[in-house]
DNA sequence: ATATAATGATACCATATTAGTATCATTTGT
DNA sequence: ACAAATGATACTAATATGGTATCATTATAT
């Protein structure tokens, strides 16, 4: 039962470090050494956030990454959805097709408002508030 | 972000349907036929439920399941536990070893104020509730 | 110009978890 | 004795997660 996984995990302690960083790039060398994370993993999150327009990159000598908007715009729940896919977690299941009773279960009902609240929540988390 | 597993919500829809029958045993033959779940994954978890003593067995010609404790004393949290493990969702990880700085980690003190929620909630949902 | 140090793109591999099968033993009613 | 049920247990398949490897491209410094 697992809300995080690896990949949003580093990415989001990659981005504290970088947010922390006023000013000049952040490369991945400087990251793996203070984070301790696999550099080829780390670089992988690091392009797809920059794909994702969460940071900007910089290639060549002396380049690296940057934030691409403020931390208070980085929000956790898009963080997850970027590397954990949608934000669903009540989903029955009949073999692989969608259960047919979900109009009228009541256990996904219940499941549902949960659901409601771990999104919303997730939603209110930014990187700012967690700095 | 599945909170809940196939096996977890099998057994919840076995569970159902052998509660919904006052009297009497209800064989693995005949949920397979109703609920569609292959034989002998539905075995399995039948056999451990009667392990954990939320049903009761009886072999032999005629034989099958019945529930041994009333419905609402059975708890969706305890089910999860059962096939899922322990109810954590806030584990921040580091190569193995839990992370350092856990004590102090901002994010992680907003994920067990969420997880505090979501375990509380399917710990008030029972069986009797979703009938 | 060229060497170097950085990221981009992509394909691949390893491990763990989840989902499902198979087989044989045991019990019980007829 | 036989048939119909569960018990125990080991195995296999599929998927998701975590991590590597390789080569291409870009920018800087000399
Ligand atoms: S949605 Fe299918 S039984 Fe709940
Ligand atoms: S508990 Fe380690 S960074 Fe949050």
């Amino acid at each position: 039962m697992k809300l995080i996984t690896r990949d949003t995990d580093y990415a989001i302690r990659a981005l504290c470090f970088i947010a922390r960083r006023q000013k000049g790039l952040t490369s991945v060398s400087e990251l793996v050494s203070v984070l301790g994370i696999p550099r080829p993993f780390l670089r992988k999150l690091l392009q797809t956030l920059n794909k994702k327009r969460l940071v900007k990159s910089y290639k060549g000598k002396g380049g690296g990454f940057r934030m691409a908007r403020l931390p208070r715009k980085i929000i956790i729940a898009d963080l997850m959805r970027i590397f954990q896919g949608p934000l669903k977690i009540s989903e029955h299941v009949f073999k692989n097709s969608p259960c047919p009773e979900r109009k009228v279960c009541k256990f996904k009902q219940k499941l549902d408002v949960i659901e409601r609240y771990v999104v919303g929540e997730l939603k209110r988390i930014n990187l700012e508030s967690i700095l």
